[in-house]
DNA sequence: TTGAAAGCGGTACCAG
DNA sequence: CTGGTACCGCTTTCAA
């Protein structure tokens, strides 16, 4: 089963010195000869020695594993997301714990449980959008356990935070969408418990307020589920187009609810743009390809992937107890196709 | 850092107890009076008493995890199937250490390399299109590690296999085109190394055979990586374009190469299908929003990470070595929508 | 500079 | 049925 199952004594009793000279050998710890740390390192590599990780981690109370704690994995944008976790914890030798709730609180906190069981050195979590109580993180982070949170964070928990610029790439959209000419410009958004609906709301009405248009509430509809459930895209954007005064232009606030939008749109036979137009974040690769080819605006997923995990890992390396914290802002792309 | 910190020792001091009786009380081990085992689990229960993973790895040489070993993860096909290991390793309190190679060789032997000294009970593996040498794999195999291959398969390892109905579904595809009347049906493939370019190359000979249709090997054409190189898309569609005969049907055997190729064929102005028709294999959700909306071939990739982790438990957990093996084949569903 | 020994948290064998 | 104890592989005092 295991392989080169060569240990620490094994090199001690054929260089016939202690266990200890050994392993403070191959730590390249101070005190040791320089003769003896060679003869150690080379015997070592020649004969492929490997730290057995689980009686280091059993030692040090370290894992070298990280948590991830998010909705859903196959969602293009978390997908990509991790892929940016992996090429750093690959490089750096942290072994990638990952777990999805599915935009369940419960799941959220049994994870969370599975996690910390496994003595994870860290954590990168991204809340579900059911998340309104944070205890469960909050104890964790008052124990001492290096957390970031990245897309869908919390200021309540003091500690490094990767975010896409909410704000600034709602108000490009919604900026372009107003100077297009339309003039009722809805949003169908995730929940409202999650700082990215709150941003991207931000973004929106802010934009609205600078051109003089007017905000209007009834204009907001919110997918509690951040379009998991097909249901509640359906329901907003049927009580949109049932209104009075139906919008002439959808900001849609994520991916699956860009899509889901644009599928519903397109079910009902509506024009786009002519009959209403349509903006909306998605990371989906090829959104020319649709018909027609849709206005997005893009997250760096995988950029934020990495910054997130080098931050984290910092933390978990740390010497001294890191009191001042981050919260790194990362752009946004405006692609303009022809769905607006 | 640590949470409940409560170990068997803990528990024995307590209850006044020794540490053996504990352990075996927790694991339910046959000869122990009813009365202290009840004692010791309600005392463990009430006190969350959780077992100290890394010291039972240590021991019994097993670690609850399981590696993963794929291309690339915001592959929608390699998303879902992630998710379906991770809805199974959940439920079993098995962890998963995911590993991506980006189709190249090397990366694979690397990530290889890292899972093993991580020690992981198992591995869930999905072959890179650059690998012809499965030396790698062989020799933890013959170690005695279980293995089990999903999707891009080998049948010189003795192990389970799960896979998708490949030549079927290709036949349904190629079939179905042949129905409609297109009498140049060409094929863009991944690397010829891999098991789903055989198969699938098998399923499109096999309906043109079938159907009294020359097979032309001009008409088959190759991406080695699988579509991860746009390059390789664009020469392939680019020289079948170019040819004397231009054919008058496309079938993509993968999903990167189905996306490209479309993406290709739309920027070229081609008109789908009068023009050129296009079936592929894909899973992105909804190839209906696409311009035209695309046929497509689907695989239960959920479902095929599900089973392939059922398995590699089963083998895993085995108490006596496994001999016969299972190769599990998957449905495909071909949707036909209106590109071809 | 090196060695001996304790211990991380569990498991399993051997006695009793 | 229960207790004592060695040991998994490594790190880290404490002595020498």
């Amino acid at each position: 089963m295991k392989i080169e199952t060569i240990t620490i004594k094994d090199i001690a009793k054929a260089l016939n010195l202690s266990y200890s000279t050994v392993s403070r050998a191959l730590k390249g710890s101070y005190k040791i000869s320089e003769s003896t740390r060679e003869m150690v390192k080379q015997y070592a590599s020649e004969h492929h020695y490997r730290p057995n990780l689980m009686a280091q981690s059993l030692k040090n109370k370290k894992s070298r594993c990280i948590g991830v704690v998010l909705c859903s994995i196959p969602n293009s944008f978390f997908a990509e997301v991790i892929s940016g976790i992996e090429s750093i914890a690959y490089s750096q030798d942290y072994l990638l714990i990952i777990t999805q709730n599915l935009e369940s609180y419960e799941r959220e906190v049994k994870n969370l449980e599975n996690l910390t069981w496994r003595s994870v050195d860290g954590l990168l979590v991204s809340l579900s959008t059911e998340t309104e109580d944070l205890s469960h993180f909050q104890k964790l982070h008052d124990q001492g356990l290096p957390i970031v949170f990245f897309d869908r964070v919390t200021d309540n928990i003091k500690t490094h935070r990767v975010v896409t610029d909410n704000i600034g790439g709602t108000y490009n959209a919604i900026r372009h969408l107003i100077e297009r000419g339309y003039k009722r410009i809805a949003t169908v958004t995730s929940s409202p418990h999650i700082s990215i609906t709150r941003e991207r709301l931000e973004g929106y009405k802010k934009a609205l307020t600078e051109f003089g248009m007017p905000v209007n509430d009834d204009y907001i509809k919110y997918c509690p589920h951040g379009g998991m459930v097909m249901d509640e895209i359906e329901t907003a954007v049927e009580s949109l187009l049932q209104s009075n005064e139906p919008p002439d232009a959808l900001f849609t606030a994520s991916d699956r609810i860009t899509i889901g939008t644009y599928s519903l749109l397109t079910k009902k036979g509506l024009k786009i743009p002519d009959e209403i137009a349509v903006v909306g974040f998605s990371n989906f690769g090829d959104p020319d390809l649709f018909n027609p080819p849709l206005t997005t605006i893009r997250q760096s997923a995988f950029e934020m992937g990495k910054l997130a995990t080098e931050l984290l890992i910092q933390l978990i390396e740390s010497k001294r107890p890191v009191t001042s914290f981050e919260r790194k802002v990362l752009p946004t792309e405006l692609i303009v196709r022809s769905s607006t």
